[in-house]
DNA sequence: GATATCCGTCGAAGCGCTTCGACGTCGGCC
DNA sequence: GGCCGACGTCGAAGCGCTTCGACGGATATC
């Protein structure tokens, strides 16, 4: 192994030179510190991390907190993990990976072992057990969703509210003036998940806003149960020409549900979706969307984390405005509906 | 922060002892053990991470390296992380995600700065550019997929040929004799990944083996294309009536384009899918289908890495056997088409 | 009963790095 | 011309841990 007093050595300077060569913390003539980089490249130096760790006491690691249950998707998962990974290797850092059947417990090892510097929680629910965990702790944190209580601590999420408005101003903006909400299964609101209820409230509040008659309904994700929605909801309610879905397993289901019932998409039932851009670019036809900025989240939540890191003060709550895409699935309302 | 000197001085022993106490490596009397163990309980120490690799020269985590390009389906990748990060714990091992972006160097980097003791590469390629950078490193390392060159390394997969080759004898033994292979893109084919083309090496051998017609053809993800290939396919090959499908994410489109060329299922058309047990069960009729073993191959891999970590010698390759799990998607060949 | 053996514990060295204070050198300033 | 501050570099201490050799005492061996 190389050590940085190899690399002294061969350029003919103390260590501690290589060391402010390499950390800039002090001023070092142009000419020693070619030098030095030069040894250092031509000896294929590396500094090693569990000695810098313990003498600077920053690890240059943070941890990514996966959630506790994943009822949540994986692939959207898995985007914001590369997505923190990526980020975090431009701020010169790495990524451990925590999962969640470790505990809150699994955060105090990493923590108090000081294996990282700092902490992703990813899919934060309302009544998360590792906030108050996370609270105890002295590391800076960014927490991706927000729970119930988000006084001091700094979660970043897409507006969902305004996702759920969005959707609705789109569906209004066609003419439709009875709309629906296909959402989360049932569980998920249940355990009082933070996304899927504020999508709903903006969803309902900007129906009433804009004189719309709007109904929520939760939705499983299985194809048999999704049929039976669909089926449920169009009898009941059949003036319905806009659909919001926001359950992206479902939304094969729902709309091979409504070819089943003959109703054409877009020509007798508007759909827009709020999934990842790929799931409604791959459905027949391309559904309007809003899309779940996955990439965005992650390299928001972790450009926030390093500035904490660095003793910045950053705002509490970041949301990301959501962004429609229209695409095949959404049309004006046909004349004869007109209400 | 709490040191072993301080647990040392609390419990009335030398810090050494406390180390030993955690370590087990010397014989400690059982009161010793029980007055050191109570202490660390009392004062909650965690032993600092960077001071142990540094002294140890074992930091006790591994590299989970992404793939090169996302061509892999990003749900199964999160499966496999998963499974790895959580037997990794079971061994006392954390994991540090390192994506492909930064190249074969970030390996390089991770293992020299000594942050890693052992490295698992997710969904290896026949050509992967991390492979002859992972020989050069003196880290364990375990593959998943396999290389073109597999020499000396350790490899973990599904035992792809095996599972092309069953489907065919499932398919065979309904009394099915002309069969085709819907696989993956084109591209993933030309860039030689290995899993593609077993898989279809075992379904053409089978085929050939049980005296069956086979034909493989690559099938693109998007719906328009998906329709494409199977009306290409259905058009030339009408009395093909045992249908492969080794392709995830264009099993929805496959199943929509053959209900549009009204080949019912299994009436007229058994199809039998390579994909997570997950989308085949979200498929109307429920897929019959061999299952990509995520959990399985990650928990695998690690074990293989702990044993190889331990100084034992392992298997070069591990072929995990498939298994195929009949639902509803394949059915005899009706009496009209016995061939 | 003396010697060899093992068990349980201690003390000290050292892992590779960062950082602090010290020191020599130079230029600017009155 | 002497003083001061800035600059560039060095040396040493110390981060918290593991591990090796040493050592006293109990146990086994003849």
């Amino acid at each position: 192994m190389v050590t940085i007093t190899d690399v002294a050595r061969h350029a003919g300077v103390a260590p501690s030179t290589v060391s402010y060569v390499l950390s800039g913390k002090r001023a070092i003539s142009s000419t020693t510190r070619q030098r030095v980089l030069s040894s250092i490249r031509v000896l294929g130096y590396h500094p090693h991390a569990g000695a810098r760790s313990l003498a600077s006491n920053r690890s240059n690691v943070i941890a990514l907190v996966l959630p506790l249950r994943s009822g949540m998707h994986l692939p959207v998962l898995m985007q914001f993990a590369i997505a923190v990974v990526t980020t975090a290797r431009q701020y010169d850092h790495d990524v451990l990976l925590v999962t969640a059947d470790e505990g809150p417990d699994g955060l105090r090892r990493v923590a108090a072992s000081a294996m990282v510097d700092a902490i992703v929680l990813m899919d934060v629910e309302l009544h998360d057990t590792r906030v108050p965990m996370l609270r105890e702790l002295d590391r800076p944190s960014v927490l991706i969703g927000f729970p119930a209580e988000p006084d001091g601590l700094t979660c970043v999420d897409l507006d969902f509210f305004q996702a759920g408005a969005a959707c609705v101003e789109h569906l209004a903006s066609l003419g439709h003036r009875h709309v629906a909400l296909l959402g989360a299964p049932p569980a998920v609101y249940e355990r009082g998940t933070g996304f899927a209820q504020r999508t709903r409230a903006g969803f309902l509040d900007t129906a009433d806003r804009l004189g719309l008659s709007g109904i929520a309904i939760a939705c499983e994700e299985e194809t048999d149960q999704v049929a039976a929605s669909v089926h449920a909801l169009l009898t009941r309610q059949p003036e319905v020409t806009g659909l919001v879905v926001h359950n992206e397993a479902a939304v094969g289901s729902i709309m091979a549900a409504l070819a089943a019932h003959g109703r054409r998409v877009p020509d007798d039932i508007s759909v827009v979706a709020i999934c990842p851009d790929e799931t409604a670019e791959r459905t027949e036809p391309a559904l309007s969307s809003v899309l779940i900025p996955a990439e965005e989240v992650g390299a928001q939540s972790v450009s926030l984390l390093m500035r904490k890191l660095e003793g910045e003060l950053v705002p509490d709550a970041s949301l990301l405005a959501p962004r429609l895409t229209v695409r095949a699935s959404t049309a004006a309302l046909p004349a004869g509906h007109a209400g």
